[in-house]
DNA sequence: CAGTGAGACGGGCAACC
DNA sequence: ATAACGGTTGCCCGTCTCACTG
């Protein structure tokens, strides 16, 4: 114990002991530990030094940057506290799921601006097909023309051929053909790549010569070009060179292609020629592809003149591009800042649409709908995948730098380390050898910067905190697969000495200018914003405070008779005052609403949460769990009894409990009611607790209930609450352990979970949350609150789910839990089978409680079902070992003790370590223990704490935050003994009883149909909860089943997951043949998809219990059986879509019978015959 | 006959109530 | 043998199979 005291996450400690190898887990260990005392922490925290002010980060991603940045929010918002910066920006890939963690490190007194941002994937839909258009039309002369080059770059690269045609009235009529001499030699890539060598250019005139010659070959005529923009770059960069005056009207064929040709995923030259069936030899040579490209041009023509489209301005028009083409344009990254709440609101709408409509790969922004909603918002142009690092870097025509320097708000230039990777890539930037390269590039921003004054400013594209870092992304990126990951480039987050260090190559003042004056500048035009909300707006429906009341009221009359009594009337009176005057009567409406549609639609719906602790939503139907104190009434004649001496004897207890009666006035049975619950669990004593709805919808009918929420709101008002997926434990210990297995490096156990822990959190993708929908009300803009989009980006799906997780919106928007539960769908069987109304099954039955005691009432022997001493196997939330445990512990007697075990068995440290010590110990009973939340708050109102106050140590508790000293002292105060203290500080989580007596409402009902309707009870079993039912291990017998069962036995320390459910699963089988059921064999034309079916006595199970026979080929079997005989098994495989290797199978199963393998053999048969 | 892409399926994992 | 909350939805990924293609 008192090592383990000393042993706590982040705390360094020295160890004395002895080290062996363990053979085990075949490394070197310590063990006989002989001392323990307390280490120290060596690791060095960097700090921002610099006397003066300081810089400001404007570009750093955070773990929300998809599967890229493993710098958490908080790391990197109190790091800049710690080295006194004024602000910092957060500017991830295309999202902003950062931002309320990042509001919420901030506590009041700190004067740490955030500034958020995006770093979007700008897509350039404004330059259209036609450049400088000058009014023609498709009559007039064009010149198509492709030029080959010795690179990329017009600026310090050649042509070394050009090719060309001139159409004119659709028809070719002369062409134009050279080499050029470029003056030096040729890169061996494009040697390779063309096919051109020195040799072929060497006689060739040189450019001075032949531009001239072809700019007179093109006289007036219109150039066009696949890719336009390359080709007509060269020619007008040349032309600039040799003093020529330029001035070409310009058509892109890969523009018009995107346009004309939009079901092709990419534009490459010949994939269109292939599309339109131009024949392409010779890729890659000027006057073959010229060629080409005029035939695609002439192709493209005919296809506008049948759409009506004569001019040019009409095509520049018709070619505005689409969603389908914007997504399919390459895209440059763009930072964007928000500057106010209105850019804030803009910058939510900008990432929603992105999302939605742009998204493919990536979730990218035109910026045509950039320019729509700039108000508020600042653009940077961003790292060297930005749109002007790119231009620059490929020696873009100065007018196509001016114009986008023109569009950004300010430039950003970053450490040369970020680009660092160009120089190892001769391929793809063979003109960037060496550090002066890079600098050449910075330099020229900076100039551009100048010369249309934007401020120039220095990031650090921050993707880790610290240099070390790193470790963690490469890992990240070696386990997505990238082959470069080991090359990781220093994105820390950098001091203000280190960046002036680092940009001293343009001039320690002009570095101090970028670096700390500009960025202070930006951030200075930046106000303070809070990225949430700060606004409640709950939806609103009319009259919803008078229909609750009269909903109520009229159900409690028809319960209770006319006259009410005096305790019904005062709990509706008080819980009404309380949900009214707090503005939730719509939620109870709401709540009212789903259910009764659903009940009418043939599914009960289970209630879930502490909403049974409101006898309002008793009487508004939303639960079944009655709250009142035990009490008896009568069906006829309204009699009623809560307060006899009688009934007070069952206080605490459910009133399934007390015996039956008849009715002193008229004789009838007297119904038996209550649970004993108290109100405040629910909204608390002040109705100031957010309460939550929670519903167990059937799993086959949540989807319904969903899309009746909109109906109830109307569309556009009720979005899926969205989740964030991040990379989590065993995900990232993964790829820690497959890195260093790859790179042959060995290191131990906890090393490797070390650095996982460093890669954790890193978000992976987005979800749907498991049924909360989140209401906006009329009159409202979702993107006040948080961004939308798909779960997962799954652009072929129409569910919308907030882009920020329900918690971060939980104080603005109302969400509804409308939850997937199989008890349900298991009742809504087990009534159609037996044709029993579940919901009069009593609660007092008293072979159905043995189930929990013994296995008696199933007529089997422990030794039956592998020494299971229970008959509860496959009872919901009963069916678990360490449940069992404790029933056979607890021994509950009635309904009363099951809701205590059920209290007991759900949460952490309320069982073991906890009640069932203090049980043991004297301390308590199972009645005194702490079961359920509720038990503290009504223990310590009794013990005589204020009411409040008790409500507040169940909540602390309930919630694992233990007892403050304060509340230690009240609870002393009156006398609480030490062991229901220290109880209360070891709960880590606690049901509400609600929940628990409506869950064992639940068990009960199903235990019911167990012992009277056992073929019923297993055929709904197998069909609904089974998760991993086998039809070859489970129903060939029950000697094969006992069979497998022993052989997991004895695997069981190695079984995977999937085989424990196995295990389980077989258990109820088990339990079946001991009862002395069997299963008929599976028939073709008589079993079901999904269901398991009672036939003669035995059960056939459904198609889904086939291995590999997934729900789909399920469902084809069943439907196709019925439409007529299999004639052989390609028939079988033809029409129901089933694989040969499941058939092969169901073969060896029996299954098939004697079905012929083809329909060959089969007319042979017939013949035979 | 190798390559590719789509769809079904099962299993592992994560988020959540 | 241990320790143990139970049960839900949904996403990703590897595998298998099959149709299609050059």
């Amino acid at each position: 114990d008192a090592i383990r005291e000393n042993i706590k996450t982040g705390k360094f400690i020295k160890l004395k002991g002895v080290p062996i190898y363990d053979t085990y887990s075949r490394e070197t260990s310590i063990t006989s530990i002989k001392g323990i005392k307390a280490g120290v922490d060596r690791r060095v925290k960097r700090m921002d030094n610099y006397q003066g002010q300081k810089r400001v980060e404007l570009h750093a991603h955070t773990q929300m940057s998809e599967m890229d940045s493993v710098m958490s929010v908080s790391d990197y918002v109190n790091t800049a506290k710690r080295w006194g910066h004024s602000a910092i920006a957060i500017t991830d890939h295309g999202v902003v799921q950062s931002f309320p963690d990042a509001a919420h490190e901030l506590k009041p007194d700190d004067s740490l601006k955030i500034i958020y941002g995006v770093e979007a994937y700008l897509v350039d839909d404004l330059t259209g097909i036609v450049q400088n258009d000058k009014g023609q039309d498709f009559t007039g002369e064009f010149v198509v023309f492709d030029l080959e080059t010795t690179g990329i770059g017009a600026y310090s690269n050649e042509i070394i051929e050009i090719g060309a045609v001139k159409i004119a009235n659709g028809v070719i009529t002369e062409t134009f053909s050279t080499f050029i001499n470029p003056g030096r030699p040729i890169p061996y890539n494009i040697q390779k790549l063309t096919g051109i060598n020195d040799t072929m250019v060497e006689d060739a005139p040189v450019i001075k010569q032949v531009l001239p010659a072809f700019l007179e070959f093109c006289g007036n005529a219109v150039l066009v070009a696949h890719n336009a923009s390359f080709d007509t770059g060269f020619i007008n960069q040349k032309a600039k060179d040799l003093c020529i005056h330029t001035d070409f009207t310009v058509v892109d064929t890969v523009a018009m292609a995107r346009a004309l040709l939009p079901e092709l995923k990419k534009y490459k030259l010949d994939t269109v020629a292939k599309a339109l069936g131009v024949p392409l030899e010779n890729h890659h040579r000027a006057v073959d592809d010229a060629g080409a490209t005029a035939e695609i041009f002439i192709r493209l023509l005919k296809r506008l003149d049948s759409k009506g489209i004569y001019t040019l301005a009409d095509l520049n028009k018709s070619g505005r591009p689409d969603e389908e083409t914007i997504r399919k344009l390459p895209s440059y990254h763009a930072v964007i800042l928000a500057k106010n709440e209105t850019g804030r609101v803009n910058l939510y709408r900008l990432v929603s649409e992105s999302h939605l409509k742009y998204f493919n790969r990536r979730p990218k922004l035109p910026k045509s709908l950039f320019m729509q909603y700039r108000e508020g918002l600042l653009i940077g142009s961003a790292c060297e995948a930005g749109e002007l690092y790119r231009a620059i870097l490929e020696e873009r025509p100065e007018e196509e730098t001016d114009r986008l320097v023109k569009f950004y708000d300010y430039l950003e230039i970053q450490p040369l380390g970020n680009n660092a990777f160009m120089l190892r890539d001769n391929n793809r930037f063979p003109h960037i050898q060496d550090n002066n390269d890079l600098m050449e590039i910075n330099r020229k921003i900076v100039s551009l910067g100048e010369e249309y004054n934007k401020p120039v400013v220095a990031t650090c594209d921050v993707h880790f905190l610290n240099a070390e870092d790193e470790v963690y992304r490469r890992i990240i990126m070696s386990g997505k697969g990238f082959a470069d990951a080991d090359n990781q480039a220093p994105l820390y987050y950098r001091t203000t000495e280190e960046m002036l260090e680092e940009f001293q190559y343009l001039g320690s003042k002009k570095a101090e200018e970028i670096v700390i004056t500009n960025t202070n500048l930006i951030a200075d035009m930046i106000e303070y914003i809070d990225p949430c909300s700060p606004r409640k707006c709950p939806p609103e429906i009319e009259n919803s405070d008078e229909d609750l009341r009269n909903i109520c009221y009229n159900r409690a009359r028809a319960i209770y008779g006319d006259k009410l009594p005096p305790v019904v009337v005062e709990r509706l009176e008080r819980e009404l005052t309380s949900i009214i005057s707090n503005g939730y009567a719509v939620m109870y409406i709401i709540a009212q609403k789903l259910v009764w549609k659903s009940n009418e639609d043939g599914y009960l719906v289970g209630s879930r949460g502490s909403v049974g602790s409101s006898f309002v939503a008793t009487m508004a139907g939303i639960t079944e769990v009655n709250p009142l104190s035990a009490h008896y009434y009568c069906p006829e004649c309204h009699y009623y009894d809560f307060d006899s001496e009688e009934v007070k004897a069952y206080a605490g207890s459910s009133a399934c409990d007390m015996p039956d009666k008849k009715c002193p006035e008229c004789g009838h049975i007297l119904e038996k009611d209550g649970h004993d619950i108290p109100f405040e669990t629910f909204l608390g004593f002040k109705g100031d607790k957010e309460p939550d709805i929670d519903l167990n919808f059937s799993s086959e009918y949540q989807s319904n209930a969903h899309d009746y929420t909109e109906v109830i709101f109307g569309a556009g008002h009720t979005f899926r609450a969205g989740t964030v997926g991040t990379l989590a434990d065993k995900t990232a210990y993964g790829y820690v352990k497959k890195y260093y297995e790859e790179h042959e490096e060995v290191k131990r156990r906890a090393e490797i979970e070390r650095i996982a822990v460093g890669c954790t959190g890193v978000r992976r993708s987005t979800g749907q949350h498991p049924g909360g929908i989140v209401v906006l009300p009329m009159g409202e803009e979702i993107y006040t609150f948080t961004p939308v989009q798909h779960p997962a980006n799954d652009m072929s799906t129409k569910i919308i789910t907030t882009h920020f997780d329900y918690h971060k919106i939980d104080a603005n928007l109302l969400k509804l839990d409308i939850l997937g539960h199989q008890d349900p769908t298991m009742i809504r069987m087990l009534e159609d089978l037996t044709g029993i109304d579940a919901s009069k099954i009593r609660m007092d039955d008293k072979k159905v409680l043995s189930l929990f005691e013994s296995t008696k009432a199933l007529g089997i022997e422990p030794e039956d079902i592998s020494g299971c001493t229970l008959g509860c196997l496959g009872l919901p939330e009963f069916g678990t070992q360490f449940v069992h445990g404790m029933l056979i512990e607890a021994k509950p007697k009635n309904f009363s003790d099951l809701v205590r075990i059920s209290g007991l068995s759900h949460g952490t440290n309320v069982w073991l370590d906890n009640a069932q010590y203090f049980i043991a110990n004297g301390d308590c009973t199972l009645s005194t223990a702490i079961c359920t939340r509720d038990d503290i708050m009504t223990y310590l109102i009794r013990m005589g704490v204020e009411n409040e106050r008790s409500f507040k140590i169940m909540e602390s508790v309930r919630k694992g935050k233990g007892l403050t000293s304060d509340m230690e002292k009240d609870m002393r105060a009156c006398n609480v003994p030490e062991w229901y203290i220290e109880s209360c500080k070891r709960i880590k989580y606690m049901f509400p009883k609600a929940h628990a007596a409506a869950y064992v409402m639940m068990a009960m009902r199903v235990a019911y149909f167990k012992v009277y309707y056992p073929l019923a009870y297993y055929a709904a079993f197998f069909s609904i909860r089974a998760t991993s039912f086998n039809y070859e291990l489970m129903c060939l017998g029950r000697e094969r089943l006992e069979y497998f069962m022993a052989d997991y036995q004895k695997r069981k320390n190695e079984l995977s997951d999937k085989e424990k459910d196995t295990y389980e699963d077989m258990r109820i089988v088990q339990e079946m043949y001991a009862r002395g059921f069997e299963f008929v064999p599976l028939d073709l034309y008589k079993a079901k998809a999904n269901r398991f079916q009672i036939t003669g006595g035995k059960l056939m199970p459904s198609f889904a219990t086939i291995d590999g026979l997934g729900g789909k080929a399920a469902e084809m079997i069943e439907d196709e059986a019925g439409k007529g005989k299999f004639l052989s098994r390609e028939d079988f495989k033809n029409r129901c879509k089933v694989s040969e290797k499941v058939i092969e199978a169901m073969a060896d199963m029996g299954i098939m019978g004697d079905m012929p393998h083809s329909n060959q053999m089969s007319l042979m048969d017939f013949l035979a015959v």
